[in-house]
DNA sequence: AATGAATGAGCTTTCATTCAT
DNA sequence: GATGAATGAAAGCTCATTCAT
């Protein structure tokens, strides 16, 4: 199930099945995060790709192996932009601008989201993405109050999962269920309403976070302390 | 396309036609929360309903009209318990319990994530509902800071609607996609994190909620301030 | 699986289902005789029966049902006629006969043979129905030389089943791949040499078989006695 | 639509043209005999021949001329074995043991009783190898009883017929719808009883039959004349 | 009013085959 | 000559729905 190409070779591949895989792996992704897997039909993708029916059974086996490649080569929802580093509502932030994952179409949580229950397979790579997912929002986390990074408390794991689940909802509710005007605002309105829900829910390293610009809006919402 | 039954009029029921329906909806919640529109096939239903197939034709006018009337028969996600008025942690996590919606069967939140797109009519109902959960969020939380209580801004609808999603992020995270051990937890175990998260959302009625019980075993995760 | 009809009665039946089944079963029953199950296709045998192809699935559940269904349906292979009650030959004369098998259209043992690993339930009925016809042969022939006719020892048997590889092998050069004139001839022509061969097998009841007639006309090609 | 090889011309051949065709045939061979011509698919015949699916067409022109190549080198189904020469039963017997056609797979009688109706040219060489066996047949029975061997009057050809007839359902009866005790027999099982009917059908050479070993055990089943 | 027979559309998958490299 | 990509046709099956009785 390995997707990435064999590297761009100048030569012009036979007949291109790599192209071929990809431009399904790529029509698949379009439909089945905004379909979901029952409405897609292999026909759809196969036409939005281009090519024959049949190759998507040749190359993946019938639907369900389509969808567990997609799912397989979906990035990481809280993908680790370099240019921030640390601060997982930056980066989450950025995994909801219009021109994120351009690779990829449509947000990955979302098909992390829908359609658990196709497949065994499906539901553990869904659990590893989602486990990843939840490492990183620890890892960015402020550390224990004891001071050793070494594993993360329960408690910990439960409140770092409770904002996996914030953002979530928020993909869920601005994609799959529509929520006016959450779904339409930009990205960054969101920054100081989810700075200080993560705040709240796993602290935040006491610099990087804070130094971070243009937070203090929401703050007269928050509780006085 | 009208679905809407005859309702409880004073008139003398054919057979026991209300009852038939109410069958029918019962068996179709049971489906279409768990399994999702199009995996829920009119046949179970109706062999669930224990009923002819044909009625869900006759009183639903088909399948979408089946699952109409289930959105439009689902309590409100964030129903207000009578005991704990006023702090919506309480309620939701109230809707968390295994004996939750006895009458509903699932959580009526799932019906609003899932199939979001099936109908034009669905996607208002689900609007509906959500503007509905959103309304109640700001209810309960902190009046605005300028005071009258009128209508709320932009920025506080949004950090209410940050909130459902929070809210339905817990119960994907807990049904659709479950994430250990977000998915087994009680749900009073989550409610230190979900209170610290809320508050720093919304606030919080300085009264009502900081006198609830036990929420100040998160407490030391907070962002010391 | 029962396909005896509720018998004629006299009301114009609903919409006939039963009719529906019969008519499939017949249609069927003249594809896979003729053709097999792999080249039998439930599109032609429904068009064939004239009713919409469903009713394959509804009636059958499939076209594996659909053949079991035509195959135990088929009538015994060496049907006892009560015109000459005893005579294995004349019966599977008899059953030679281009009028024979009205109901079914064509030579049972043709079923039997053919397609015989579709199904385990298939192997079943295919076997049921040898031994029935082995039973049979072993009891129109001559009774054990000890006497007894309670248990056919083990050589009896399988000349029996000799006997009904010989009939076998009739109807397969007969039909599934003719050879000349043996396909052609009137069943009555292979009369005396299927005697000469049976009594050479099993024997003959002394009286019943010699006593039938015209089956001298072999004799001088017997060896000589 | 010639599929004839270049057959073993003293040409260099290319890389091992022969010997993939051989590789393709015997495949084939085992997968038609055995599954028949509608289950066995061109992908696993090129599978099991370890070569590549193209090669079929190349080589064959499709499935359906390997099929033909196939039926036309199969052995002759009664192939005279040299230290028995003359006696049709030990031959036939040759034929049914486990060992038998070491270079065929199984008994070749399978591709002409199956998938008769394949082609029109199948039909041919089915034809001509039946005549073949049944004029093998008529050769190893006793002359006429006129004297002259010339040409088989129609009455003998017909009990050829039923000879191979015989045959064809001990090997229908063995391998495509086993019937027990019958199809798990040794080969030397069956001979008495084969002598027998035989013998009833076509006589027998009065020297070289009889002088043959072992054929008495199965007499007191005959008929006492 | 209610039952069950009948229907058409659609989906996934399989297969033999042809087309380029 | 040989490889593998690509293709079109067809099959079995499921489903929601409509039609009669």
């Amino acid at each position: 199930m390995d997707t990435t190409p064999p590297a761009s070779t100048g030569e012009p591949r036979p007949r291109d099945a790599e192209a071929t895989r990809r431009a399904l792996l790529r029509a698949a992704r379009g439909r089945f995060t905004v379909l979901g897997y029952d409405r897609t039909t292999t026909r759809d993708v196969a036409n939005d790709a281009g090519v024959n029916l049949m190759l998507i059974n040749r190359y993946f086996g019938g639907k369900q192996g389509l969808f567990q490649a997609v799912v397989a080569a979906s990035p990481d929802p809280l993908a680790e932009d370099d240019s921030s580093p640390g601060d997982i509502v930056d980066d989450f932030l950025d995994g909801l601008r219009p021109d994120a994952w351009p690779e990829f179409g449509s947000h990955p949580m979302l098909l992390l989201l829908r359609d658990s229950s196709v497949d065994k397979e499906i539901q553990d790579l869904r659990a590893l993405a989602m486990d990843k997912a939840v490492a990183r929002i620890i890892a960015s986390g402020r550390p224990e109050p004891g001071g050793a990074a070494s594993e993360p408390g329960p408690e910990t794991r439960l409140r770092a999962q409770l904002v996996l689940a914030l953002f979530s909802g928020v993909v869920a509710l601005r994609s799959m269920a529509p929520v006016e005007p959450l779904a339409s605002v930009e990205a960054d309105d969101l920054r100081s309403a989810l700075d200080d829900a993560i705040d709240a829910l796993i602290g935040s390293p006491l610099q990087s976070r804070r130094s971070a610009a243009g937070k203090e809006t929401g703050a007269e919402h928050r509780r006085s302390t």
